[in-house]
DNA sequence: AACGCGCCCTGTCCGC
DNA sequence: TGCGGACAGGGCGCGT
């Protein structure tokens, strides 16, 4: 499940593989991942000839930037992954949705087996709508604690939630929610606005605490995610609630229970987050 | 208008 | 061994 830190390790390995390729073809087999009212013939004259430019992350989003500035934007979903084609697990990718083709004989698959993924294609200027759209950055300068604060103020809705919503917050999606709410020992279905001034601090160093250290360890593999080479992510053994209904919390040894909010399953010690 | 819920979709796991 | 059902949850459309 493809969160923030799954997406910016997959944008530092593609970054590193195919900036300044050009794409020669494109071939789109399962068209339904495409967003609404683009069509794959649309899609391929869009992409097809340009150079990738720079690439780029944006909350979970992965972002092709071409040289004539319009963005290939593909969010992962569940399941997606975009792997190139030279790496040694590329042979395993069984539902390719979309292959780029690139002009030095590699391609670029984007393989989403339970195709909840979508790949937009944007101009400058609805690029900037877009982004637009979505919440702040949890790991840029201008999310500051004030800044939580603030945005927590005036909203009801449980704090596991509330993390979920791209809108407020862009990158952060149920593993790393639950991980930052148990960092920063605060009960998930908490209201927003009810934390205190000293509680959404501790979640603001929880938060980029969390999704720092799942960086550095390329990521979390529940099942489906694969970085750019195709590999599984490190931080799944570091997860100390998520998954882990029943086992003795790590921190104080009572057991972590498990309930649901909005049909999402919420991880938490009942003893040591209040 | 903020919020919750159901849906999309398939791989995996569990019980029988 | 096979099979049905529950479950996973990102994002979106819809109803309240």
């Amino acid at each position: 499940m493809p969160e923030l830190p799954e997406a910016e390790t997959i944008v530092r390995d593609l970054r590193r593989r195919i900036l300044g390729a050009t794409i020669g073809g494109v071939e789109v087999i399962h068209p339904d991942i495409l967003a609404p009212g683009l069509t794959a013939v649309k899609f391929a004259e869009r992409v097809v000839s340009y150079t990738i430019a720079e690439v780029e992350r944006r909350g979970k989003n992965v972002i092709l930037v071409l040289d004539d500035n319009r963005h290939v934007i593909t969010n992962l979903g569940m399941t997606g992954r975009l792997v190139v084609s030279d790496s040694p697990h590329a042979s395993q990718m069984r539902h390719v949705a979309i292959r780029y083709t690139l002009d030095d004989g590699r391609a670029l698959l984007f393989d989403d087996s339970r195709r909840f993924g979508r790949v937009a294609v944007l101009d400058s200027e609805n690029f900037r709508a877009w982004s637009a759209s979505l919440g702040d950055e949890p790991l840029s300068n201008d999310f500051t604690p004030e800044r939580l604060f603030e945005i927590t103020r005036g909203s009801r809705t449980p704090i596991r939630n509330w993390l979920l919503d791209q809108r407020r917050i862009a990158g952060v999606g149920n593993i790393y929610a639950n991980e930052a709410l148990f960092r920063a020992r605060i009960r998930p279905d908490r209201p927003a606005k009810d934390l205190r001034r000293e509680e959404t601090d501790r979640l603001h160093q929880a938060l980029r605490g969390v999704l720092t250290d799942a960086i550095a360890a390329r990521g979390t593999t529940l099942s489906d995610y694969r970085d750019g080479n195709g590999e599984t992510g490190g931080y799944e053994p570091m997860l100390q609630a998520y998954g882990r209904e029943g086992e003795p919390c790590p921190r104080c040894g009572a057991t972590i229970e498990r309930i649901v909010l909005s049909n999402r399953s919420a991880f938490f010690c009942p003893e040591c987050q209040l």
